[in-house]
DNA sequence: CATGAATGAGGTTTCATTCAT
DNA sequence: AATGAATGAAACCTCATTCAT
């Protein structure tokens, strides 16, 4: 009677690498289908596994959501959080922008999907996610913020409200990855660093300085 | 257990009030609940009606959530459309673009589910809609285009990338916008206009001016 | 405000020609979509008129249904039994059958949507009805019955059982007209005719007469 | 009141038996209470299953039906399809004709449903299976129409159109089957039996022998 | 006589989740 | 560690039907 085919039962991977497993699986689903698309049945699908191991790796669909973009955050993130902390506080603004705007872009070049899911937090984010993806964002704007204050002086521009320069550097840099990730013929890394470049210049016009 | 009345056959509406009513009712559904709890029958009981009767005025779901993402979009950016010609491109750039925000956020305060809904388009968002919002959007970058380049001229700033610059422009103002609806206490209208004017100032300093 | 079309109210007409009406348009409905397709609203907007009228007209959907079966049922079996009795027990069987058969053809070919509900009785058609028709049925059984024993008398066919004679005739009535509605082009009226006078010729061969 | 017991999980069949335990529930449904009550929640209530087997096992309602109809089409005809190369086509045509009617009957009584089913095909037959109805009933025709031209020959009516000649005998056949399902005290298998064996024999009446 | 607004019941389908193996 | 069978809740949608005008 046994005609059913014998059941590949997987090399019983350790626990850690049928996670990661999973979730790529859950990132390839959302970033083909839309989000709309993330069940449960899906992942498991595509991760080539059964309905029931989702649960016994994260226990719900919410968890998995959860580890999902916990882990493409941090990976989103730490790209940066390691590169900023180098961005050598000196000379000029401009080149030290220019160079956090490439790191960025590069970033988003080689991971869209996770980007995407960082910008657009997808509704059904349980709240959890929600706060820590802010505390995150907090974190990083406080680690920009005195890159911020520190181009401002250089620029002789010190008296702008350096908190929100702050959130004005970063929504534009988000545009930026928008565009980057929607319109990324018409708008290559370049033109944003050379934008970014002449806005600081002109900022950082000496006053007086065009006198001669 | 006092079982609800049965109310039948409320107050008859003519059409089109009933119209606004649904969505009306939609709009604080998604306001309140997040947009993937837009159901018909959460919608009609909102509106303290029953769920067929969202079917006689919309025809399907898809077409009722299509409805309300035009009406809400036909109402945010009308009151912005109405002002922007209205602007005087003269007199000091900083002023212009001081008014304008003025004039944004108050709309924001006045519909704040309304640009909520615009500018994180949901998820589920249907096809057609997301193309007329890209649409609309692209209208009206192209509406602002020409007061930035007025502004960039006024400021000796002319050599900026004036599309970037626009674009720049706008994502301030959407940060802003989300800003306000998310922290409307550290975040009032005034010190968005104040950076603003700051910033502009700054850019604006004539070169050489400054020759103490 | 009267923005609303003048709303046509049609010239009242008098209560028979709108269940007429009515009733046609079911057929209508019927005929182009098949029976599940009956429903109450399309009905009304085939005759152009609004839902409540059938209700008002019939009482209920089911009620319209018997109404329809019922008016049906008599037209395609009154041409019938109008010719049946006309038909001259005289003369050869065999050209009684054909003129029968004849009559019956051209019946089906003018209102073939009256046959086809007929003979499929649609699901849903409520037990009285199905009663009626029955009973319809027994009472054309019982006026053929006569014609088909004269018949077998003529051909010194009397020892066969008149009741499943009868039978089979009506079956291979039915039989045919379903076919006439199905391949019209291969199986034209005639031969049909022919067939029945070939077969009824051969029963009739007179004993021993092909000895000649 | 007795709630039901929750009965979670009954006792996990194995899939092909599962498919017949829904398929037999459908067929009971439609022969209790008529084609337009087979709803998925109806056939698994009957087959005492949660509504979603039936979407795991066929994947639609319509898919359940295709399949009901393939089943009972296949039953049906595959007892008669068996029985019919098995005829002697050798001695009397009425002794033939006789044998066939009892195979078919004998069919018809152990399996009413699955006739009923087929005979009537019912409004809402997804057209694949109509024309899959349709193509088995071509084969059959065709099966069919060697014995009826060898016995018309046996019977020196070689003349007789053989296709219609197989159609009436289907028809009658058909007929058969209807009235044995309706009527079964009145028409009990021997009746049809011996009126076709009397009507063959007096069709066979070697011509001039009765030379009375 | 005729309409439009409104209702409620019921049907199909999807999906997260659980249990026994 | 992994599977397949089974469940229940909830979503979308259709339709017969009723009331006020």
């Amino acid at each position: 009677m046994a005609q059913v085919a014998p059941r590949r039962y997987s090399p019983r991977r350790p626990r850690e690498e049928r996670r990661e497993q999973l979730l790529d699986a859950a990132l390839r689903v959302i970033d083909a289908d839309g989000f709309g698309a993330l069940t449960v049945e899906g992942v498991a699908r595509r991760a080539d596994l059964a309905k029931t191991v989702v649960y016994d790796t994260f226990g719900s669909r919410e968890a998995l959501l959860e580890a999902l973009l916990m882990r493409e955050q941090e990976r989103a993130l730490s790209t940066l959080a390691a590169a900023l902390p180098r961005l050598p506080l000196a000379g000029q603004p401009q080149q030290v922008l220019t160079e956090a705007l490439t790191v960025l872009l590069e970033g988003v070049r080689e991971h869209p999907e996770t980007w995407r899911l960082i910008l657009l937090p997808p509704e059904g984010t349980p709240p959890a996610v929600r706060k820590t993806v802010d505390r995150q964002r907090a974190l990083l704007l406080r680690q920009v913020e005195p890159i911020v204050i520190w181009g401002l002086g250089q620029m002789g521009a010190g008296h702008l409200d350096p908190e929100l320069a702050t959130h004005a550097l970063v929504a534009f840099g988000e545009h930026t990855i928008r565009l980057a990730l929607t319109l990324p013929d018409r708008f290559p890394p370049e033109r944003f660093a050379g934008f970014a470049g002449d806005l600081l210049a002109t900022i950082a016009r000496p006053t007086g300085e065009g006198a001669e």
